[in-house]
DNA sequence: TGCAACATTTTTGTTCAACAATCTTTCGTA
DNA sequence: TACGAAAGATTGTTGAACAAAAATGTTGCA
């Protein structure tokens, strides 16, 4: 006998939850808290990160806060020079456009390969993300409602069935939430975005692949702008320091 | 007054030169002898390199072999399990047409630029690749050869300008060497694509960018087959021993 | 004052020995 | 043979220590 069907949750909810397991190494779990305090914005963009303040404040070792450090410059979220240890990484805006380049190009192709019939695509794929942007938005919460942008644009990359692609599309939305962090305003910026998301999926699902992809590389294009202007002024602000 | 022009080496030829400076820490000399030793062969794929044993055999503690790990696994050279340690990364069959997917994306894309006007290329970036590749293969030396070959293909894809999409595509020739290891006969396998290179690169800079379009692709498939091939037999010899 | 050379302090790079936690292997028993 | 427990090997982590490089501070001089 079969159980009755119930609401799950739609394709990539899940990954947002926090995992219940506590990371296996002491080392993962340092790299979990530092992440965090990055994209909570706590160690800002240029900050320096001694070795031995995080060896006392996360009561552990030098030995352990290095490999820690090691995963997080692999993840591209710090910098790290010889002699000179790391740094919370801070984009230039020439970062910010070979970025959009490649969204541009990798969601595109996406879309091309959808409408020539090469691929296919779960509409909830879509539509999650979209919803959950948008009730985010509702909550006025705009780290979430962030996040789930970058889900609905990894879930369109993921089309092209490529782990690697999808591994490096991964690390581009990384380095986007570096860049959220430059806003002044993050309702400003992401609201807009939402209603766009909802449009493009619609035209996406409903086989309106021209429109989609029109619509798509104009929101890319504006972001970029708006990221990049972000970006640049975080800089000015910091050399003025 | 200027002095006479004499040949110089052309774009790339210096990268392939060994450095003089020596590695600024022990870790980041230990993980270039690692390096080596993975593309000697010394270290073949799967193979699990314990911390103990290098730690003595490199004579440095494990606390810095750990790191040297740590590094050539963020190349994509070394797997590692959490209280399994590292080994030897050896690609699967999927990797490969992975690989070789992703190749022919960014490769003719890069032809497209050309085609379209929207970038421009050095002929020397192609044109000395596929020279050094005929001279290390009329010296019977494959490993060269291959890594000349990787080049020229890298080179094609810089016409993109995308520091990113150039670090991406470094990975994925790191990642064929790791292929290369699989063939059984590297000369039978390199021989033929020194022609073809040579073919490609001069339709290229002639503007004959469909007959290179097209070459390129029947290149990709045939050396994506073959490598492919060699990856499954290399996969069941080790599942036999 | 401005600046260059030197001395001091801080921080990173590396080692070592030790122990806890987790695999792997071995081997005795049912 | 199959199972499971004990023994052995390997990884994860610590803390202290020192060398080496970089950052900082100080002095002396033009």
């Amino acid at each position: 006998m079969t159980r009755p069907e119930r609401a799950r949750p739609g394709s990539g909810a899940l990954a947002s939850l926090p995992s219940l397991a506590p990371l296996p190494t002491a080392a993962e779990r340092a790299a979990a808290v530092i992440r965090e305090n990055i994209f909570e914005g706590k160690f800002q963009p240029g900050t320096a990160l001694p070795e031995a303040a995080l060896s006392q404040a996360l009561q552990i070792s030098r030995n352990t806060v290095r490999e820690a450090f090691r995963a997080l410059m692999s993840e591209h979220l710090l910098t790290y020079e010889t002699h000179k240890g790391v740094a919370v990484r801070a984009l230039t805006v020439a970062d910010v456009h070979d970025i959009y380049t490649l969204r541009q190009m990798f969601e595109t192709s996406a879309i091309d390969l959808l409408d020539s019939g090469r691929a296919e695509l779960d509409p909830a794929a879509l539509l999650e993300p979209v919803a959950a942007g948008e009730a985010a938005g509702a909550a006025d919460d705009w780290v979430t409602a962030g996040t789930a942008n970058l889900r609905f644009h990894s879930n369109l990359v993921s089309v092209h069935g490529s782990t690697r692609m999808e591994e490096f599309f991964r690390r581009l939305m990384t380095e986007m939430r570096l860049g959220f962090l430059a806003l002044e305003d993050p309702k400003t910026f992401h609201a807009p975005y939402l209603v766009q998301n909802r449009s493009i999926a619609d035209k996406i699902i409903g086989g309106r692949y021209d429109e989609a992809r029109t619509d798509l590389t104009a929101y890319l294009e504006q972001a970029k702008t708006e990221v990049a202007a972000a970006v640049a002024k975080q800089s000015t602000v910091d050399d003025d320091r």
